[in-house]
DNA sequence: AATTATTTGCAACAATGTTGCATTCGAATA
DNA sequence: TATTCGAATGCAACATTGTTGCAAATAATT
């Protein structure tokens, strides 16, 4: 497992640090997706926010992880499982958002629908967002 | 126009102030969506940041304007076009969002469509964010 | 082990969002 | 029209979130 991330990071040519093995262990044994406040809790701010916010960010840009867009202006984060590489995520799923307990799921097989634009609209990237209550808040 | 507005406040039992008719009267004559900074440029700061907070939060609630997720911790808030009444939204069109110049489109006659959840899940809500070039920035 | 490039933490700051409370204002009533 | 009363506003104070520059620490390379 350890070993896996080191890989992971390796992979990436990025070298590997305390925080980016530990931020990163923690979206691999987290089912849904995390928040920047929900990685400073879960780490009891043992890294400093900024360390947080780049590693987030470095991860993004490699494929690591991807951002799911919410309705209250705060940004989640989860593992891409597609093969994502450095500027080009393929992570086309459907998430949900549990209005209850916040939990948000990749949807992993439920793929966004094709969407046919105006002409002069170029799309390069689409985000289906549905909330409403989770199989474990019902 | 002036009388439409205060209509459209009084219809909802909303008392009409100067803010919420400035600021009703701006999502009226702009094609796209706002965020609470454009509003605050666009008044040139008359208000205090917390009138303009207040009001965008009554408005969502009345059904006057409908909210918008991005991926990048900003939302934005667009006019509702339909029936929408207090608590009970149903602008169900696809947004789209610039990547270049950052206009946020209702596009109001695309339809979100159809998903179809896992067992347990109960959809309240769904949005679908497609960015990439506008038709004017291509 | 020494070198070098990268990453980190800190500080300082900017932007964004929230709450309580006194004052002002709009709408209804007399 | 003047009065009354509940609602809306502005201000202050604060909390949270996000950004940048830079020196110190650390990981990878030689
Ligand atoms: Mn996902
Ligand atoms: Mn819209
Ligand atoms: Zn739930
Ligand atoms: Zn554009």
């Amino acid at each position: 497992m350890k070993n896996e991330i080191a890989e992971i990071l390796k992979r990436n040519q990025l070298s590997v640090t305390g925080s980016r093995t530990k931020i990163l262990e923690l979206f691999q044994e987290t089912n849904g997706a995390l928040a920047h406040a929900d990685i400073e809790k879960k780490t009891d701010e043992t890294y400093d926010r900024v360390t947080i916010y780049r590693t987030l960010q470095t991860f993004v840009e490699k494929g690591i992880i991807h951002t799911i867009p919410t309705a209250d202006n705060s940004v989640r984060y989860a593992l891409c499982k597609d093969e994502c590489t450095t500027g080009h995520h393929h992570d086309n799923h459907v998430h949900f958002i549990c209005d209850d307990c916040g939990t948000t799921y990749c949807l992993d097989n439920i793929t966004v629908p094709e969407v046919i634009l105006p002409k002069g609209f170029t799309q390069k990237r689409a985000d289906v967002i549905v909330s409403g209550i989770c199989k474990n808040c019902e």
